[in-house]
DNA sequence: GTTAGCAGTCTTAGGTGGAGAGTGCTAAAA
DNA sequence: TTTTAGCACTCTCCACCTAAGACTGCTAAC
């Protein structure tokens, strides 16, 4: 049998990507012979069966029984989808829409577009809160709680908001906290945490004490990679048949819980744009072997940015993936960037 | 045979119940005879067992099967636990110290407390935000994001922080939205949602809008029952035995994600303090007819108060879940009352 | 009221066989 | 050389069975 995949290998293998994508089945040789209209038997498809085998496209689970996509046949498949895949224009439209429906508020777009992406392609989809490369002060607010007791509410570039409680150990009043706040406000507006820590104020109650709060919040976030992202859907992707086994939904679980899978998980993110996919072993992660990742960065390129992803079994509709991938993230960049337009 | 608990029935029934709390597999007559020194055979066991059941306390999964409690056996068992219970003094003082290290932030301390007790209980664990009866107005800020565009930065009391995006129709300064916004701090201070709204301020530019924007946040502060809950060790949970079957993981999961459901969980709290349990169909929600619930407010009792429960199969180790929840409110009440100690 | 003994009941695991699905192979046709 | 038909073969899946094991229910004696 000659080697090499003739053009008709090449559609077949896309084939029983579609097929097993769609049905979770293993793929029969008849099926494909029967449903699409290739014009040979049944017995020239296996041996073109045999052919993607041996080239590591497919695997049996059997001797004698149907094909399923191996990694690098998903790979291949969704290299050959057309570049530019994408939702119809009216689903798209409608995507759009259910942004402007919502509250103006950061979080609710981040929600709403973790739980939109997760509907739609019927997997687990992650939002990260989107970050700047680095934040600039804009403002600080002091509220006294009681005399030795204040809430530092500090807002960031790109409306990021942090507060924290601050002890104090003699006596503070509002009126000596709201001064402060005037004083440093004026001092550290634009600046970012390394320059607000060299700068040296005369000494003033608490000055000090607030100073450095503002600055180890400010490294702080510049530092972390990703925040807490917005997971939703988890409870979609483990309906799929893949996850019968009880120990391997659990395993996801345990994964998702666990701190810092996500820097682990984009850890081979390369530098190109627009939307990306790792398919199961392609991930450095061991546990993450039979996950596939399609993601995308949204934002302002070079100013503020966060990641969003559908995360899902290798046997998900890519083609959906992607196209909703892209939509979303294009949606949530043009908010992203309303709202960061003079930073 | 003599209806009626006599005292080793009861013993016997207390038996059953942690034994099977422990093992997950159905208790015996033999096991008990052996294991708990009653002075009785087997065979009187056994006589016991069918009394116990026949009064609706425990339940055999088929003819001649060991005996697995009722609602009503664990709810007598949990009647029959000293009203005291407590962590032992070492436990407690380890657990209020993780609180202690904790960067001093509110969100911190409620995620460590859910982390906490999903640890402790090996089940899923469940903090609500604490929200005052009725929230009053400490602070606004108005931070200009670009000339049509402002971020509206909203301090409630109790340390409770919104923020939101106001769109303007005309141009607006950063120095103009400062005046605005010390001229409302100064008129609102203290007022609630109602107040607020009935007060009606010299136009000014934007500050209709403004003042339309924190009304609408306060009542819907004060409107809502729960916020979004911290919840933690689903998978904890989901790994005891009773969740096999795929099915009833994935309703699980359906349940937590699904809106609204926490309301209809305490929908039955009475207003008696303390620790308290539902133990599976004793709840209104047919969802819940499996799963029970140990709960606790926490919180300045008429001031601010939040919810902590703990939530796992009716076979739960209830013992230690009342000692933890008692123990995670009391310090999470101390932590509150730290905060707002003079609102 | 309690106990020993034993028959009886139900589960579980392991094994068997047949039906069905689908391929691999071979030899012939194109 | 590629394609095809035909058939034997492989493997799963399901239903059924059996034997072992775990406990109880019952009865009669203590």
């Amino acid at each position: 049998m000659a080697r090499g995949l003739t053009q008709r290998r090449e559609t077949v293998l896309r084939i029983i990507v579609a097929e097993y994508i769609a049905k979770a089945v293993p793929v029969a040789s008849e099926t494909i012979s029967h449903n699409y209209s290739l014009g040979v038997s049944p017995a020239t498809i296996r041996n073109d069966m045999a052919c993607l085998e041996e080239e590591g496209y497919i695997i049996r689970p059997y001797t004698s029984a149907g094909c399923m996509p191996l990694d690098r046949g998903y790979r291949y498949y969704v290299e050959s989808l057309a570049e530019d895949i994408e939702l119809p224009l009216d689903e798209q439209r409608r995507i759009r829409n259910l942004f402007y429906e919502v509250e103006e508020e950061f979080e609710s777009w981040l929600k709403l577009a973790a739980g939109v992406m997760a509907r739609l392609v019927r997997n687990a989809a992650l939002v990260t809160f989107p970050k700047s490369s680095q934040c600039r002060f804009r403002h600080l607010e002091l509220v006294s709680i009681h005399e030795f007791l204040a809430l530092l509410v500090l807002v960031l570039s790109e409306a990021v908001l942090r507060r924290q409680l601050l002890s104090f150990d003699e006596p503070v009043t509002q009126g000596q906290l709201t001064n402060l706040a005037n004083r440093l406000n004026a001092a550290y507006s634009g600046l970012t945490s390394s320059e607000i820590s060299a700068k040296k104020l005369e000494a003033a109650v608490g000055e000090e004490r607030v100073t450095e709060a503002v600055a180890d919040i400010m490294a702080a976030e510049d530092e972390k990679e990703y925040d807490e992202p917005y997971l939703e859907g988890l409870r979609l992707m483990l309906g799929q048949p893949e996850f019968v086994q009880k120990d391997r939904m659990l395993n996801i679980m345990e994964l998702m819980e666990a701190k810092g899978w996500l820097s682990s998980m984009f850890a081979q993110r390369s530098s190109g744009g627009g939307v990306q996919v790792v398919i199961g072993e392609e991930s450095q992660d061991e546990a993450l072997r039979d996950l596939s990742l399609v993601f995308s960065r949204y934002g302002v390129p070079r100013k503020v940015g966060g990641t969003i992803a559908v995360i899902g079994p290798t046997r998900m509709d890519y083609r959906r993936a992607i196209s909703t991938v892209g939509c979303v993230s294009g949606v949530l960049s043009d908010l992203v960037a309303g709202v960061c337009h003079s930073d």
